[in-house]
DNA sequence: TTATAAAAAGTATTATTTACTTTTATAAAA
DNA sequence: TTTTATAAAAGTAAATAATACTTTTTATAA
């Protein structure tokens, strides 16, 4: 049984996940259609309360299978929204997250029965209370880290070309990268192994395929782009 | 009148400020004696419960400022930790900042009274709870915004030389940057203004004094120092 | 007057970044 | 079967930055 101490914490301390996506090269952020007031209808973070025995990591966590199916997926947590009068509805702190999944994996039919969608990160929906500013500061987050390590893993399907890789790193910093460049910085960091095999969807040439290397760790000097 | 939510509320959200401060050439940390149960007489951070009407941001600064006399200080969200069982006196979950602040301008006799002392942080006793966590975690960021913009201007005298510069980078990066390579780099960030003046006390030529610049933003890309 | 010590400036080597050009491989069109 | 087209992949030259030093400057104090 709970107490009342703990009824009350349900309700005072909330996640928000800031999902990202990649899909059609771009990058994308997963929605909610919020079916109750206030802001019936309009779009939000997906969210939920952390319960009194766990803690906030185990709750974005939690939140997140129950609309993906998705478990063991990269989140970092990127600030608390704390302000008193930051939901209308009475007093809630939340503790914001960003996750990185991979489109084609997740489970289609419970995110639809939960009223999300996926939506590009330059053309987003107004969203409800001080959510637009979580997903602007994730979004830097998610930069951040991506100007130091490399990001994809999670994003791309597991065999992909560095033409993939290129375009999802456009997709986050939002410019063109130089195709020689980027190709040269990614190899020299020995993040990647080489299949062999080919992907000629792109080009007649066909361009090869690769994996990210089981348990490489990129030093964080070898910053990757600078924006 | 506080309402019960509100009661309860001021016991579970906490905040903990990691203090900064330089002297000596050394990076130190402000830590508190404990005079209370459980772990009497141990060390650790300053913290505070966060009011029902505030923010964690708000509740940080008006503890920091209760123990210090100082206001207006740069402070950094640094993360949440929210373990169930991380406090053994109840579930406490703590939003954990740290601080930069001039050692000499804040008020001694206030710290005094609150059992406060300044402790070299490679030298630090043993902390309560997770708090030496927090301090690794708010020192790893620390760093990284020391590598990507000039820090000091919270930590050094209004006017010091770019030999002061130097040893605080050589303090918060516990090694010893090269003179010369440090000089151009930071002259070549144009941030700092160069007055007419010299201090002596370090050597018989005497080195320029430098005052930061009013509003100088430096740029990302510069990295001061890859560690 | 000279020795001293750190500040400040200078330099040469190496490494990295950037903006390109050239070559390669292959599917499809001629 | 040859040519054309396209992106992959490799290569390059110039500019910029980092690194490990050496030299010169300045002014106090021996």
């Amino acid at each position: 049984m709970l107490s009342p101490y703990q009824i009350v914490f349900n309700q005072l301390l909330a996640i928000d996940n800031v999902v990202f996506g990649y899909q059609e090269g771009e990058l994308k952020l997963l929605l909610f259609e919020r079916n109750l007031e206030p802001e019936l209808g309009r779009w939000s973070l997906i969210g939920g309360w952390v319960k009194a025995d766990e803690s906030v990591e185990n709750a974005a966590i939690r939140v997140l299978k129950s609309i993906t199916g998705l478990q063991n997926i990269f989140m970092e947590q990127v600030q608390v929204f704390s302000k008193p009068d930051r939901d209308p509805g009475g007093r809630v702190i939340s503790v914001v997250f960003y996750a990185l999944i991979n489109i084609q994996e997740h489970n289609h039919q419970l995110v639809n029965q939960y009223n999300a969608q996926w939506w590009p990160v330059n053309k987003l929906p107004e969203l409800i209370f001080d959510h637009g500013q979580m997903v602007n500061m994730a979004l830097e987050k998610l930069r951040f880290k991506a100007s130091f390590d490399l990001v994809g893993r999670d994003l791309l399907p597991a065999e992909f070309t560095l033409t993939d890789l290129r375009n999802l790193y456009n997709a986050i910093f939002l410019k063109s990268l130089d195709p020689g460049n980027f190709r040269k910085k990614i190899l020299s960091l020995n993040a990647l192994d080489k299949l062999n095999k080919k992907d000629a969807s792109g080009s007649k040439k066909g361009a090869y395929l690769y994996t990210f290397k089981k348990n490489s760790t990129i030093d964080i000097k070898d910053r990757i782009i600078k924006w």
